[in-house]
DNA sequence: GTCTATATACCGATAGAC
DNA sequence: GTCTATCGGTATATAGAC
């Protein structure tokens, strides 16, 4: 019997496994924390494929964070409550990896200034008003740290956190800094 | 002429050097980046008085990230607003030493956990209610958020925060969550 | 096409000269 | 007390056997 796939086929399917693998170990241990042997092992292949087909290990960090492109909609606040729910669960693979090496990997910090200033440009413009740019920062910055504080830092009041309790408590929160009336009066 | 100082006094003065170059180049580089060579040159000193003054790398990394004893008054709120503006203004070295490597770092990720869990349930005692614990972590959370954010990331939105600006947004925002009624009625 | 063996470079840490 | 020289270990990346 032949095998089931082409060589190429093959091959295109090895280098997937390669960068799944890889963005699991830079999710757990960041871009100096993990090694190529490291990525190797997890992935079943020789530490030497891995350079094979991503040329080093920077070119494939460099790939492991890309995150997937945005819904570019009208609704942005309706996509905020898409965002939140997303941050609250399990975090995808590239997302874990670039959070992680953020403030060590200079390519991460990076990626991850253009895409936090992108989501607040959106959101200003959709939002409006006095310090649109400050409030739209300030809701982004907090979904921010309340990713990290969740699933990276593990603080013992946000390991668990009930449906109910997003609703009556965190969902409401954050959309408060998107309206102007929040401003104490003076 | 004799010397300024006795000798365990230069000693100890060079020590002092050793950890302020020390709690810099963790702060910029993190724990892996930052390397007993670095730390030394920028010291003035030789790599191997490093390890002689402080044993270890590692050891010399857990006392660069030592963070000041919290003052544990009463005001926590008020604490609240002077921790806010130490935020907004310039870092000190072991607190950006003990930020840059809080994802990478295993002492520094539990570090900071354990002083962000002392922190949320201060608020949180002094606040009381409903979910008095999650909503003091929101508040904390988001502090770090805009912390990371704005020293770190460097987003545009948070290059530059005037004064009446904390006072109008960033200040009342924050507060928010520690109030009960910023939740909607049902 | 895949793996073995290795080149090259830095790291942290140590021993000993001065 | 401070610096020179170096050890032992591990990393990325490559070259060549199969």
């Amino acid at each position: 019997m032949d095998e089931p796939k082409t060589r190429a086929a093959r091959r295109a399917a090895t280098a997937q496994r390669i960068l799944e693998a890889a963005q699991t170990e830079f999710g757990e241990h960041g871009l100096e924390g993990a090694t190529v042997r490291s990525i190797a092992q997890r992935a079943g292949v020789d530490p030497s494929l891995v350079i094979q087909h991503y040329g080093s290990k920077n070119d494939l960090f460099a790939i492991a964070i890309r995150l997937p492109r945005e819904s570019t909609g009208d609704d942005v606040a309706g996509h905020l409550f898409d965002v939140l729910d997303v941050r609250l669960g399990e975090l995808p693979p590239e997302t874990r990896a670039l959070v992680r090496s953020m403030l060590t990997a200079p390519e991460a910090t990076e990626a991850m200034r253009d895409f936090l200033n992108e989501r607040v440009a959106n959101l200003a413009r959709a939002g409006g008003g006095d310090d649109a740019d400050l409030r739209a920062a300030l809701t982004v910055s907090s979904i921010l740290g309340l990713t990290i504080a969740r699933h990276f830092l593990r603080l013992d009041a946000l390991a668990e956190i009930s449906g109910p309790q997003i609703e009556t408590t965190v969902r409401p929160w954050l959309t408060a800094a998107l309206d102007e009336d929040v401003r104490p009066a003076r």
